[in-house]
DNA sequence: TGCATAGTTGCACAATGGCGCAACAAAGAT
DNA sequence: ATCTTTGTTGCGCCATTGTGCAACTATGCA
C-alpha cells in the first residue's frame, strides 16, 4: 500500500513529473547534466529529486564514466502500465517546451552519449 | 500543471487513495459516516480527507438532508480515464478489506440511502 | 600529481501536511 | 424550544519536504 503512495508522492512534485514525463514519452535514459539544462534547475537539485523517483522505484540508475544516466524501470503490473500512460497523456505546455529542450540535448549527442556536460553556465555547481 | 501534481499530492495518502479506490470501483457516490466506519478514521480526519479530494477536483459533493454524499467528478479527459483505471489495478490486500466493508455498509442502506450513521461508536465526534 | 568536470550529500531554514481536540453549523426529531 | 445526529472548521503540535549553500566523492585528463 506504501508502495502506492509513493509512487503518487513521488508525482507530486513538478520538477519530478516533468522528469518522468521526459522518461516516459523519450523511452530513453537521460543523464543528469541533460536533465539540469532541460528542467533549468540546478544539478544538486535534479540530483536530489531523482533519488527520490529511484527510492520510489519508479526510476533506475546507471553509471558511464563520469556520466550517470536515469530511465524507467521495466514496467511490471498493470498499474504502472497505467499510470505511465497517464503522464503521457498530461496536456501542459510546459512539458511540450520540456520536450524541445530534450531534442536540443539529443542533437548534441555524440554517438548516442551525452559527453558535452551542462550548457547553461548558471546552472553548475561552483 | 499544477492541476496534475495536485492529482498525485491527493493521491498521495494513504486514506485518500483508499477514498479515492472505494469511489472508482463501486461507481457510486458514498456519504461520510460509510466512509468513517469503512475506513476506521475520525470523521473529522474524514471529512478533511474529503475536501482535500473535492479541491483537487476529484470529487464532487452532494448533500441530501444531514447527509453528505460524494461521488467522482464526470471524467473529462484521457489523464483522468487513465488515472482511475490504474487505481481499479491496485492489488493491495488493504483495499479488497475495504471493499468488503463498503458491501456491509451497502447491505444496511435503506431504499439505496445511507440513513443509520456510523456504526463504530468510538469513531463518533464527542 | 594536480586540475577540471559530473554528480552526491549534509546542514539549516522556511513551508507544508496530517492529526487530535474542541467548537461550530445545519438539519431533523421529540 | 431543545436535543440529537451528521458533518465542518480552526487551532496547536509534530513530522516531512523542497531549497540553497557548501563540502564532498569520483572519474578522466594534462
Amino acid at each position: 500500500m506504501n508502495t502506492y503512495t509513493d509512487f503518487f508522492k513521488a508525482l507530486s512534485d513538478e520538477t519530478r513529473l516533468r522528469i518522468l514525463h521526459l522518461l516516459v514519452v523519450s523511452k530513453s535514459e537521460l543523464c543528469v547534466c541533460e536533465f539540469t539544462d532541460i528542467l533549468e534547475t540546478p544539478t544538486y537539485n535534479v540530483s536530489k529529486h531523482l533519488k527520490i523517483l529511484k527510492n520510489a522505484g519508479l526510476i533506475n540508475e546507471r553509471k558511464e564514466g563520469r556520466w550517470v544516466y536515469f530511465g524507467l524501470t521495466p514496467v511490471k503490473g498493470r498499474f504502472l502500465e497505467l499510470l505511465f500512460e497517464a503522464i503521457k497523456e498530461i496536456p501542459a505546455q510546459q512539458l511540450k517546451t520540456d520536450l524541445n529542450e530534450l531534442q536540443k540535448r539529443f542533437d548534441i549527442r555524440i554517438e548516442g552519449k551525452c559527453l558535452l556536460g551542462i550548457q547553461k553556465e548558471h546552472l553548475k555547481n561552483h
